[in-house]
DNA sequence: CGGAATCTTGACTATTTTATCAGGTATTGT
DNA sequence: ACAATACCTGATAAAATAGTCAAGATTCCG
């Protein structure tokens, strides 16, 4: 069960966007740097990104990327679906090995719903986060979250 | 996100072998069949399950699997880490990508609490499902997962 | 005993995901 | 205009995951 790095890596350059404070845009090589990434992935995840409408490029002398809204109106959810599927079961519903070309437990699923309630309540909660909330300390964050989820 | 597909199938697998009410081992051929997975496979993810002690075979003639526990001792949370992580973000903060040999955010990482209050949330309800749960209809299961965890 | 049924193992191949590379295109400042 | 800067794109290489194959070991039963 886990993440893909291209979502992993995704949000952290996203939220050193939103942390960047200032005016200008951030270049790709200044994202890079500060994540130690090379510059070429980077440029690959924040096309990505762009593509989902979550950023935007500004090119030429002194270009880079900002945000394309607020950074409070960017959910987790939002970024890490444009980076990859967040749902944890639906893939496999769909793939099936060799033999037949559906699922075998079509019909009846007793598995089906242990992924179903798994994914709302995931999908609940990265919904609720967004990257506003993300720009604090670790801890302010735990804390926060916490009080909040649990 | 997602779950690998050892995990999904090894899970079905071995909700098989719950299933399975006659005194009898099931053979890998009977698994297979009834999941529509190859032999080879089966074979693979019951050897895993064996090694993790959630199954015990059986060899020679008349021989195959069998639980190495009631049904209601295995809870999903066992069989799903047997075969594969079930922490979300645990691999990524271990794995850095080229230059530095520790994570960037290692002091203050505001992502980590996110996947950690998930982490304990999935871990949380896995552990509370068994395969005694599982062996139920689709809409039965379904109703008493959202009676008790929401 | 001897052979059929069944598990056991490890090497191998295919597919998908990650990550890099190199060459191209657009924009801006001077 | 033009050179510098920075984005854009598609091909390719590397690594991880998924799935297959083939030969071996163990047990049962007649």
């Amino acid at each position: 069960m886990k993440i893909s790095s291209m979502q992993e890596y995704g949000l952290r350059c996203i939220l050193c966007l939103a942390a960047h404070k200032c005016d200008t845009p951030m270049t790709v090589r200044e994202i890079a740097e500060k994540e130690c990434l090379t510059t070429d992935y980077v440029e690959k995840i924040l096309v990505t990104l762009r593509h989902a409408g979550l950023v935007k490029s500004i090119r030429g002398v002194n270009g880079g990327y900002v945000l394309e809204m607020p950074s409070k109106e960017i959910s987790v959810a939002k970024v890490l679906e444009s980076l990859g599927p967040v749902e944890l079961g639906k893939s496999i519903c769909k793939r099936f090995s060799g033999e037949t070309d559906k699922c075998v437990h079509q019909g009846n699923c007793s598995i089906r719903p242990v992924w179903g309630v798994l994914n709302q309540f995931i999908y609940k909660f990265l919904s609720r986060l967004n990257l506003e909330n993300l720009n604090q300390s670790e801890n302010e964050l735990k804390a926060e979250i916490e009080r909040q989820c649990i």
